[in-house]
RNA sequence: GCGGGCGUAGCUCAGGGGUAGAGCAUCACCUUGCCAAGGUGGGGGUCGUGAGUUCGAAUCUCAUCGCCCGCUCCA
């Protein structure tokens, strides 16, 4: 309950003081679409900043890539997005539950199997060890019959589901007389066609236009670019791509703010090494994302491991690293062991051999992947919500702060006079052009110095400069602590270097 | 898609048939000067949209649109 108040109050404070707006709010806004605004993009930019330099800069292995969003549409034949995720979807109108429509027909197939093994247990029982299964299966007339029954649905299923026959698929359900699990009933809507991908036309001349689709991840822009890379770098394994870039997934459900949008952004890190040793890589870094993310000073009793038990179709390990949100523990980012699926499917769509020649081997492999992908918005989402807080101070007033790291924060520093006259604002302006060199300020004289301190706090800025009386005297301001908003006096001329000592994102990166 | 909630100023909300309100924010001027809340004045809303009832609708009815929450899907 609280913990939802928290996510409203978050929202609210997002929009109004320019960190995310709901899209196209002026025409009653986009279903879960959201904007960046003026300082949301910096704290969004800082973000992904210091994943670039900790993927990039700081692995010698591992280089970028800025691949397109509009990719080759085998891609995504090869990828398994085309044929594993269309899903024809039916609800039921008393349980008001959703279903995939071919789930419950594989669900129904299972069942006469299930049938047929009962018949065989049976047939064991009574014959013992004379019992022969296969003869048994091939002259039992039930089993006979319940054979030909999955080999008709299974008929049907290809034939309706192959030619996106929808009211065949609607149909077969009836015939089946299939109920549903949960109200009993076969009260079901037509089945509709559910795309996880976003489709467009590519060709300006209609007709014969080709379908092409929005990417829904990043990773095979990585792929498809694993040769070119590898080559044009003279890489060799292990070796790393990374990309930072948006994604579209055409949700059944978009929501809980800036969690799931249909259009996202994705870092991921495709790691690309010698098989059988993708279990060492992966280890390594699970470790090194969670590294990175303690760093940030988040709090390390918000984030925890959720190993994966089911796997998706090309992986064989997989760890998602959940994150404490306003909802509660959710998934943050990814660490996939992709094995080498991708790379297989690419060479046997393409043409194209996807390998790698290893000197120390001296043979030819396709390499294994780990892949680490997290969420931008996410990320961004986990920063805000943990760092919002309201405290109740002494003289008992509230104040609003956002504790950002100090590296990510929109600004890093705001300089303000005390007054606006005895030369106060122009000696502030000269101290804010020199600091504006290497950092984001905000500048700031309107309503007293305590309200702007304030106004600060929310925004996340870590410090405040004051130029006051004494500054016009002995060129001293004072420097004051969003965190324990305590101010010290220092002199100008170190202003730069203590400041570039408390924001910088060396501070994260060592 | 179903169920529930909500649409009135930039924000948070009040008003429930009789000419649109408050606090905060914003802008100007005066005052003050180190941790919100001094004074005066100003700008800003066809009360989501459309229809109906009525002499008269922000208010009642119906429809519609949008947002939020829950459920089904999620690499």
């Amino acid at each position: 309950m609280q913990k939802e108040d928290n996510l409203k109050d978050i929202i609210s404070h997002a929009k109004e003081y320019g960190f995310v707006f709901p899209s196209s709010e002026i025409y009653d806004g986009l279903s879960a679409t959201y904007d960046y605004g003026q300082l949301g993009v910096e704290l969004k930019n800082n973000i992904k900043s210091y994943w670039w330099k900790s993927m990039v800069q700081m692995n010698e292995n591992i280089v970028g890539l800025d691949s397109a969003i509009f990719m080759h549409p085998k891609t995504w034949k090869a990828s398994g997005h085309v044929d594993a995720f269309n899903d024809p979807l039916i609800d039921n109108k008393d349980s008001k539950k959703r279903y995939r429509a071919d789930v419950l027909l594989e669900e129904y197939i299972e069942k006469i199997r299930a049938k047929i093994d009962k018949d065989v247990n049976k047939g064991i029982k009574r014959f013992g060890d004379d019992f022969d299964k296969n003869q048994f299966l091939a002259t039992n007339p039930n089993v006979l019959r319940n054979m030909a029954k999955i080999e008709d649905v299974e008929e049907r299923m290809k034939d309706t589901l192959g030619k996106d026959d929808l009211e065949g698929v609607y149909n077969l359900i009836i015939d089946l007389e299939i109920v549903c699990p949960v109200s009993g009933t076969k009260n079901w809507t037509e089945v509709r066609q559910f795309n996880l991908m976003f489709s467009t036309e590519l060709g300006s001349v209609s007709g014969d236009a080709a379908t092409i689709y929005l990417r829904p991840e990043t990773a095979q822009g990585i792929f498809v670019n694993f040769l070119n890379v590898q080559k044009t770098g003279r890489m060799k394994i292990p070796f790393g791509i990374a990309q930072i870039g948006k994604a579209f997934r055409n949700e059944i459900v978009a929501r809980q703010f800036i969690f799931r949008m249909r259009e996202f952004e994705q870092m991921e890190m495709q790691f690309f090494v010698r098989p059988g040793e993708e279990m060492k890589w992966y280890e390594h870094w699970k470790n090194q994302r969670i590294a990175w993310h303690s760093k940030l000073g988040l709090g390390e009793e918000n984030y925890r491991f959720h190993d994966h038990i089911k796997l998706a179709h090309y992986a064989n390990a997989a760890a998602d690293i959940e994150f404490n949100f306003p909802m509660g523990f959710k998934e943050l980012e990814g660490v996939h062991s992709r094995t080498d699926f991708d790379l297989k499917q690419h060479e046997e769509h393409s043409g194209k051999k996807l390998q790698f020649f290893d000197p120390e081997m001296n043979q030819n492999y396709v390499p294994y992947v780990v892949e680490t992908s997290i969420g931008l918005d996410r990320m961004f989402l986990a920063v805000l919500s943990s760092s919002f807080k309201t405290e109740k101070l002494e003289n008992d007033s509230e104040r609003v702060v956002l504790s950002l790291p100090a590296a990510l924060a929109p600004f890093k520093v705001a300089v303000m006079p005390l007054t606006k006259k005895d030369g106060h604002p122009e000696k502030a302006r000269e101290i804010m052009n020199a600091l504006r060199l290497e950092h984001n300020c905000a500048y700031d004289e309107k309503d007293s110095p305590g309200k702007r301190y304030r106004r600060q706090d929310a925004i996340g800025t870590p410090y405040c400069v004051m130029v006051d009386h004494q500054t016009m005297e002995d060129n001293t301001v004072t420097i004051r602590d969003r965190d324990t908003m305590e101010q010290d006096r220092v002199s100008i001329d170190e202003l730069a270097s203590i400041i570039e000592s408390k924001v910088s994102m060396t501070n994260l990166l060592r």
